[in-house]
DNA sequence: TGTACATCAGTGAACGCGCGTTCACTGATGTAC
DNA sequence: TGTACATCAGTGAACGCGCGTTCACTGATGTAC
């Protein structure tokens, strides 16, 4: 509740807010829980002031808008579903059918991806809200641990099944892309759409078949894949 | 500029702005055009009444607050939605293979949506605004020429398609969930997303590659179709 | 056909709200001597 | 080790904005007699 900042000050009682310590990111963290909670609309700078009890002109020392603070929660957001995708990947189970291996690994990234967006959609919506270029998404600040944002785990993922010859080369270019849209497709209509209504197991049994729909119709037409 | 409403008055002078005749479709019209440029967020209820040169509170008589505007706006954007994935179905070229027919009005609905979206971002963003299940979406307000919702005329194109034997009657259940999310994450890829800065041809051709993955994979996989 | 009247679609003014942002300021911190 | 001082992260008050919404009202319209 009261993280201590790195210079561990000799001082037992809160110094109240006065030079705070470290109040960049204690803004941004602020702004991530209302990102959490009401999406990108929510991340409102006043309202991160106020929590983190701190005048609201105080996040201009830091942030030179609101967009500035925006753009930062967003980064925090794509980390968060970068670590979602780290996770469900490192699920998959061993084998020594390595395409095999390549190809679960795939589709835990649309799993992953789809099971994030429903379980923090604020977070999701936020993630995209900001409308930048990703292919320059390598930032640390957007990577999760092993240091890849979302989008580069998918492409290393493709890029594995290729290695592993689970993927025909011929497939690959741009396939990234037609997985992408499935599964954010999925998404939006999952937390936004007319979907948002649906349990849990209904939408895990959709996520499946549209994961294994992916896989199976991404290899070229004109090339069928060599398993 | 000045539509006459249906009780044509003998009057040829503009009778300025009072007994309007009708406010409401006005109003609609007015946050349909804000819609189109600014998305949802733009259906702003004083600034449709200012277009429509009337006293802010007018609205009040026909919308009980700005979301039944909204609302309202938002069945007309579904409805130019369906208009052009009709429009894109009409372009088929009539053929004596029945199940080629099906299929490439199948693949229409998929073109016709991602063009819609990438021409009418606005207008796109707001049919997918207002948080309302879809099943029960064959209100007129919201269908296109033929009386059908897009996602009525995308369940009928599927429909057809096993119909016709082009596509396996075991692959048809949800199939439709699994198409929508496919083209609707493209959509939203292409006008919020990182692709959003692609040239026109590029997006024609994920867009091509992108239905022709669907068509591929959405053959269950234990159930090959017979083409 | 003419008149009295109820209806109700519009007006004009005002409200409270919360936002992002700017201003001149203050006082704790760390450094140079 | 002690002191003067520049730095700069914070404060407190205020701004203008545009929004959605409500109030009491007005006056054209259509209807009943």
């Amino acid at each position: 509740m009261d993280p201590k900042g790195p210079p561990a000050g000799p001082d037992p009682q809160p110094r109240e807010s006065y030079r705070h310590g470290d109040l960049e990111r204690a803004l941004v963290g602020a702004g991530f829980e209302l990102a959490r909670v009401g999406g990108p609309q929510a991340v409102v700078l006043r309202e991160a002031t106020r929590r983190v009890g701190v005048s609201p002109n105080a996040a201009y020392r830091h942030f030179t808008d609101r967009a500035a603070l925006l753009a930062a929660v967003c980064d925090m957001a794509l980390a968060a579903l970068a670590v979602a995708i780290e996770d469900a990947q490192a699920g998959v189970a061993p084998s020594d059918d390595r395409g095999e291996v390549a190809r679960r690994r795939f589709l835990a990234v649309g799993t992953g991806y789809v099971s994030f967006a429903r379980q923090e959609p604020g977070l999701f919506r936020t993630a995209f809200s900001v409308p930048e270029s990703l292919d320059d998404s390598d930032s640390p600040t957007r990577a999760g641990r092993t240091g890849r944002s979302p989008f580069r785990l998918l492409c290393a993922a493709l890029d594995d099944m290729v290695d592993a010859r689970a993927l025909a080369p011929a497939s690959r270019p741009g396939a990234e892309l037609l997985a992408w849209s499935a599964v954010h497709g999925l998404a939006m209509l999952l937390i936004d759409g007319p979907l948002r209504a649906v349990d849990d197991a209904t939408a895990d049994a959709v996520t499946q078949r549209l994961v294994e729909m992916v896989d199976r119709g991404i290899a070229a037409g004109q090339n069928p894949v060599d398993g």
